[in-house]
DNA sequence: CTGTATCCACCTCGATACTG
DNA sequence: CAGTATCGAGGTGGATACAG
């Protein structure tokens, strides 16, 4: 009986949904770049490579598990390259790939549009909340 | 004293970047535009206005508290309009602004980098994932 | 029609301790 | 030096019920 719920029906529609944006390469890319520690670790690595201990300083507030964690990720996207020198003690340094330069760019247009429009946006908070508070 | 432990300062420089990012244009920006529904509110605005129902039905998985809580946010944000007409049922129109404009390039932008290297993305994932299973 | 209020399952992240 | 393992607090988002 093909008879569904209004409930279902929408239960339906949401995993039809998590699917599509499970797949589509957009949201992915936002997915990653959103990230908290993705974009600084990028950007530090853009003036060229860095070791493990050099990325925990230049991004202080990183704890390092989610230094590890996101390097392995950016690792696995294929976004960076991982290489280690069995010395004692090891050492390992990140760069980017030539995949990960071509991000550049597109981190630079999403500073430029938040540099020039973000005061905009900060205006019109205030607005709304000064409304907001005075009703 | 000035005396402080290795774990209190770590403690200090995360929090002042807490600070720093909370105060970053880039991070906001970030923060606005990965949210799992603006996106695609916003895409569906980029036509032209659309009543609260209409969103609901063209952005089929969301939820009633998240559609209203996302549109609440963007408007306060500046990035969209949202009219009242005082009819039996009550009537609300959702509408881009021109701050809101501005922002489709952006996303057009990422949508251009995804669909351009998503596919390298994928790729790399693969041979990351076939490496580690034979690991 | 257009919301608001509440509850709770889930998941992410940071802190901490330990290892080759 | 460069990680790994584990645990728990906190926030997010969906389901549900209710309202102007």
């Amino acid at each position: 009986m093909p008879t569904r719920t209004a409930a279902q029906l929408r239960e339906e529609a949401a995993r039809k949904y998590d699917a599509f944006l499970a797949t589509c390469p957009a949201r992915q890319l936002l997915d990653r770049i959103s990230d908290k520690w993705v974009t600084l670790i990028l950007s530090a690595l853009a003036d060229g490579p860095l070791r493990y201990s050099d990325l925990s300083r230049r991004i202080a507030g990183v704890s390092q598990k989610m230094l590890t964690q996101t390097l392995r990720s950016l690792e696995r996207d294929g976004l960076l390259s991982r290489s280690v020198t069995p010395s004692v003690p090891v050492r390992v340094d990140y760069e980017l790939t030539t995949l990960g330069e071509t991000l550049m760019p597109l981190i630079a247009s999403i500073k430029g549009w938040a540099e020039t429009h973000m005061t905009e946006v900060n205006a019109a908070r205030s607005r709304y909340d000064d409304v907001s508070a005075s009703a």
